[in-house]
DNA sequence: TAGTGGTCTAGACCACTGA
DNA sequence: CAGTGGTCTAGACCACTAC
């Protein structure tokens, strides 16, 4: 089963060989693996190699395990496939934002706890949005929830001459968000850009969207412009990548 | 320094100290931390429970390790940003594709393999190039390296019957090319879509694109249509999570 | 209560790096 | 060569799950 000569670490010997039994379909998703004190018996090995070895396939997201009933493989979440049509106006104006509008199209019952704050930008906010560091901008802190589960976290920030006297400043933006409110202050959306990326959670991040071992997450920035193209807006968003996919479509030329 | 009757397991507390020290500047990109020997007098705990430490820091992508040198804080990778414009003809007219456009635009010595078969379609290519599954495709796999270093891998599949008889059954697809090659055959592009998700990489992913532990890939998935919305290629592309940044942009409504 | 994974110790030897 | 991280053992006790 292993091979102690080879010169390749045995727990990494375990874990190829668990990892090509789950792939050939030997144990399917949701399926129990052999307990960590079987397997010492199976490959002849200390318990801390067989650890190290789920450890490297827990990091890959292969397999999750759970204190006290045992290690599983791990099973696919279902996607939630995101695209751009949730910003247009149309949607807008049936909703309170894109979030709501994505929860209408999936049938989940949205949820969301809002903080607002008003802070001195830092550095690359003011970047993206056209001022100087240091500069007040409004912050709008946003956690999502889809059936009650933590799905989404979202910073909005607006420099703050675009927010004063409107709702955008109140935990209630009213009907269609805060984007509804730019346009009627004057302020209308001419183009948005994008930032998509994606790095590991911080632990913060990981138990707010309680994320398990060895998912990362898709981090969104997006910018809203006016259409002279002063910056609006910028709203850093964190979802989990094992829910989400983004779709982005755009005519050839 | 750590409190063994809290709870809180000891490699977490030392994980959750190191962490802080490094976000507060004491350690600086780049910077030994010390020895493992070291903090086990510092902490006052066994070898173990360090590595366990590092361990979860390593995963979180916050240090780097490096036999026989020491531990690392990780310093940031530079960041290439990838905006779809790339994908225009007038940069096709000058160059040979996407790829190439952007090294001619970043500075970077590009070179990439490729292997080209033929094989019949799977259920997921079926489906995004409307087609029955085992259709032929023309599978175009390639490894692209920017100075020597691999950094973008890419399967493109096609529908054979848009194939035959042109360069793209080639390893060398000419000037512009396969999209070049397809308009030609009178495939005038419409639009693309391109769906993108994040995930950790399958160990060969690692070992191919170099990526250490706690980086996580971006994938996407890019479908180009023909102008009455037949689907002409499906490329999966893999990317470095630490080196990559898509940028989206479009017009609002 | 039995079985599971989670945490931790003390010690050993190996492989790699750099002076 | 000394110092570093990588691998591995044998054993112990704890915390959680499920019957």
């Amino acid at each position: 089963m292993v091979d102690k000569t080879s010169g390749v670490p045995v727990h990494r010997q375990v874990a190829a060989d668990l990892r090509e039994r789950i792939t050939a379909g030997e144990y399917a998703p949701g399926d129990k693996l052999p307990s960590e004190r079987a397997m010492i018996e199976t490959y002849g090995v200390s318990r801390l190699t067989i650890r190290e070895a789920l450890s490297i396939l827990r990091a890959e997201g292969v397999v999750v395990t759970e204190h006290g009933r045992g290690v599983f493989v791990r099973p696919p979440a279902s996607i939630q496939r995101l695209s751009r049509s949730r910003l247009s106006r149309a949607a807008r104006a049936e909703n309170k934002g894109a979030f709501l509008a994505d929860a209408a199209a999936q049938g989940f019952t949205p949820s969301s706890s809002v903080r607002v704050r008003f802070e001195p930008a830092d550095e690359r906010a003011a970047g993206h949005l056209g001022i100087q560091p240091g500069d007040e901008v409004t912050v709008r802190d946003r956690v999502m929830r889809a059936d009650g589960l933590v799905v989404q976290l979202a910073v909005s920030r607006l420099p703050r001459t675009f927010t004063r006297g409107t709702a955008i400043e109140e935990v209630d933006t009213g009907p269609g968000g805060a984007y509804a409110r730019l346009e009627e202050a004057g302020h209308t959306i001419g183009h948005y850009a994008e930032h998509v990326g994606s790095r590991m959670p911080t632990p913060e991040e990981a138990s707010a969207l309680q994320l398990g071992q060895g998912i990362p997450v898709i981090t969104v920035t997006r910018v809203a412009y006016r259409e002279d193209g002063t910056p609006l807006e910028m709203n850093d968003m964190v979802l989990p990548a094992d829910r989400y996919e983004l779709t982005y479509e755009w005519a050839a030329e």
